[in-house]
DNA sequence: ATAATAGTGTCTCTGAGACAGTATGAC
DNA sequence: GTCATACTGTCTCAGAGACACTATTAT
């Protein structure tokens, strides 16, 4: 970008009107000001078959009709009192559960990213066990689950296929210094289980007694007092504790591969 | 949040009309659906003094007239490619300069958070050095810094407060796994002028020889050859390499302090 | 010389990496 | 019993914390 022309900016003269802030608010008119489209999208991640996957939704209207792209949409502005709102509802309507976890990713915006105009779409990171919402999936045509691996072969709506990049840095990132990955698993569940998915995610093995020093160290689960057989001993299955954060690490793992 | 009203919401019904895409786009018309009133802000960061103050504008307009907020303000979709252009743009209206940090926050959204309806703000984090601006900023009446302990006992507009309090938990974050207070220093900085920045910022005492160590480690800097006197002996002064990135450490400073 | 600030040497301690060793359960 | 998978013990090693030590310069 070149930023001299903002250097050469001058500050606009503002036209202070003198009136009380109640009468203002009334003559209020939202549309009177040029907007940018503002939608909501999700990268939801799950895991499947040794691999993650991505969830991408077929768009039925304009633009990039019959494209896949993510799933998001615009704001209910009766309906959401956020964009999490926004994000939470269109991950329903297309999952049919809540995923447990949701946060913000980032904010994508531009004059070019969209072909209706300037737009800006906040996008929202998810993740869910497979099997929490297969069902629902199965019964919409209209979606299916992208393995990351093949990201570079599929043709995305928008800027999708960046969005989803940005989403993967930050989970490979963030499962580096958290137990992030127990939100791709069910309920319940073993520590192998856990170590594939971190395995998967970060996409190279991870040393077992690592985790396992990381899993008591952070007091986030509990032991179920099951087992669960898999052919040969049986492992122990293990839960979430009933509304504890997730522990943030003071060291990452891996700290051999650079960043 | 009430999520069972999404449980139940069921997928809207498309009405698939068949045209062209172009002729989609050329029909398109962006004022259409109701939008959210879309912002974007700036938390500026900057030490002087033995604190950490962010800047602030007293607002010339309705709504929250006359109250200090954060500076930004809309999208001027001719001018500006990007939320980062805008960002950009308002911080160069109000420091005269271009900071040498800016990183997207988060996005603020909701029902409430501005009187005059749905609004939703990207909200951007700088960072610059006090010497850099100071002269601009005396210029402008209508700009102060705000020393982040008193946040408490200013009134901001909107959900500014909020959304400094965001800044500064990343920046802390930050801090601890990253050089970055260095983007608050002037061009040619001393290894105590480091120190002290990081420690205005942690708000506690850190180990010179672990910054030392780390400083060192990253490879983002190099020796001018000149020094500096401050009453003693003469400190050696260094600056940012050209274009080299930010270093992310592997471990974290204060790791005894709880996240 | 003294005081003050800049910078070094080196020990401890935590937790990741590595990997050998033990436990359990299906067959 | 064997074999596969689950789990434990314990050594090494990197880098943070702590702090004593040396170096430089104004006075």
């Amino acid at each position: 970008m070149d930023i001299r022309k903002f250097v050469l900016t001058t500050v606009l003269s503002v036209h202070i009107v003198m009136r009380s802030e109640e009468r203002y608010l009334k003559d209020y008119d939202a549309s009177r000001f040029a907007s940018p489209i503002v939608t909501v999208d999700n990268v939801l991640f799950s895991l499947d078959n040794n691999e993650l996957s991505v969830l991408l939704v077929k768009r039925a209207n304009h633009p990039y009709q019959g494209t896949w792209g993510l799933p998001g949409g615009f704001i209910d502005m009766t309906l959401d009192e956020s964009t999490r709102d926004t994000a939470l509802r269109k991950l329903v309507e297309k999952t049919g559960v809540i995923p447990p976890w949701l946060e913000q990713l980032e904010t994508f915006s531009g004059k070019y990213r969209d072909p209706r105009g300037w737009s800006l779409t906040t996008a929202w990171f998810a993740l869910i066990a497979r099997t929490d919402c297969q069902p629902h999936i199965e019964s919409v045509s209209d979606a299916k689950w992208l393995p990351t691996h093949q990201l570079t072969q599929q043709t995305l709506a928008f800027d999708h296929g960046e969005i989803i990049t940005h989403a993967l840095n930050r989970l490979r990132q963030k499962t580096r210094y958290s137990l992030l990955p127990v939100y791709c698993l069910a309920e319940e569940f073993t520590l192998t289980q856990l170590q594939e998915a971190t395995e998967i995610i970060l996409g190279q093995a991870i040393q077992r007694k690592s985790l396992i020093r990381r899993f008591e160290a952070s007091g986030m689960f509990e032991d179920t007092g099951k087992s669960k057989a898999t052919g040969a001993r049986k492992a122990r299955l293990y839960r979430r504790k009933e509304g504890v954060d997730i522990h943030l690490f003071s060291r990452n793992l891996l700290n051999d591969t650079a960043e």
